[in-house]
DNA sequence: ACCGCAGGTTAGCGCTTGCTTACAATGGGG
DNA sequence: CCCCATTGTAAGCAAGCGCTAACCTGCGGT
């Protein structure tokens, strides 16, 4: 049972046209910015008129928040999974580490808009975002805190060691393309072995698994 | 011999004028993006008519130009200093770290710039600042291969573990602002830190410093 | 048979954009 | 003393922008 990109990342956005336009606007968001794109681009793309936009989205403010929105809940709730499955903290960090990365690589067609179009979003919107934020950067650098505190990490600064980990994760749908010499879940694994070194956690007999 | 910052950040380039605009034009490209920037914002905030920009640049593409090829220079002299000055590849690398991070960090505005609206280079301009990165990511990853070869760095493949090293410089650009906890050189020297466990390198008996 | 509405189109409005043209001021060299 | 290069301005053009108004069309419900 194959089903279109598009509704595999917004499975809940009905009509399929919504969501064939936020296909549409992600690539051309991705690739040449917001205020680079124009809505007769998105339509165009979608193989529409352009004010086709207009039935499904007040404005193209609101698509370019339909899609960051969707983005962020994403990889919330993929930080927020491994937490309630999992609870040794180098376990934790390293499934973290594995799922974000491989989502900013599988999806950095999506994830470049989600990490680096923001400032593009409406004020209100864009706080809207920067909750979900700052909920995965707060996680993150708890499990880090608790890890240092229970001896199996070596860190000076959570708030900074959080913020590298996340650094490693969102660059990845900066370089990432279907090209790479890594499959996303390959370079999941190998970026998890890196945090944890850097993390300053007790290695296995391998330090870096393949 | 206090001078002003445009006059620091560009020394060789003539007249103060034609600073003053590339200043006006980093500190606008950097906070609403090089599309959403008009050439009246431009000259606005530096003081002058719209038309006075095309006095000193043929296009608002060319100022961007000068100011992302500047940086790209900057930065690529900042790795090769390190390279010329130091043989060990363990130093080689937490040199490089510290000088590029803490280079981010305090040339922030400059280096969103620079690291994030690439894209909207004409072409044969970005050709010119791809091959500045390329020359960055090889020495990166040459000195890498050195120390793996040398047995003092433990990687599986260096090619990641370079992406990896500039992808925590580079993502400080992203993050960083003057309310840091933080001082540029401080966090250059953490981040010197986190970098050598990652890469696997041998440790001094402070794991992290500071 | 008819309605109403969701989803689409064509045409175009009002505004902003990057950039150009024509012209003014200034000041150092012959 | 004049000349002209340099550095700036005022005014405005052609194109492209986000978005809207007005209209068409097919279809499920009664």
């Amino acid at each position: 049972m194959t089903m279109s990109l598009s509704a595999e990342l917004w499975p809940d956005v009905q009509p399929e046209t919504a969501r064939r336009l936020m296909l549409a606007g992600v690539e051309a968001f991705a690739k040449r910015g917001y205020h680079a794109t124009t809505t007769r681009d998105i339509a165009g793309a979608a193989g529409m008129s352009p004010a086709a936009l207009y039935v499904h989205f007040p404005s193209k403010a609101a698509l370019l928040f339909a899609i960051s929105r969707y983005g962020h809940e994403q990889t919330l709730a993929l930080v927020e999974n491994v937490v309630a499955k999992e609870s040794d903290p180098v376990e934790r960090i390293r499934l973290i580490v594995e799922d974000f990365v491989a989502w900013h690589a599988r999806r950095h067609t999506v994830a470049r808009v989600v990490q680096y179009e923001l400032q593009a979003l409406p004020e209100k919107e864009f706080e809207v975002v920067a909750e979900l934020r700052r909920r995965i950067e707060r996680i993150v650098r708890d499990v880090i805190t608790a890890g240092a505190e229970a001896g199996v990490f070596t860190v000076s600064d959570a708030h900074i060691s959080a913020r590298a980990v996340l650094s490693l994760g969102v660059d990845v749908a900066r370089w990432y393309t279907e090209r790479a010499r890594q499959t996303p879940t390959a370079l999941g694994k190998e970026y998890g072995g890196l945090v944890l070194r850097m993390l300053g956690a007790a290695q296995p007999e391998t330090p870096v698994t393949n």
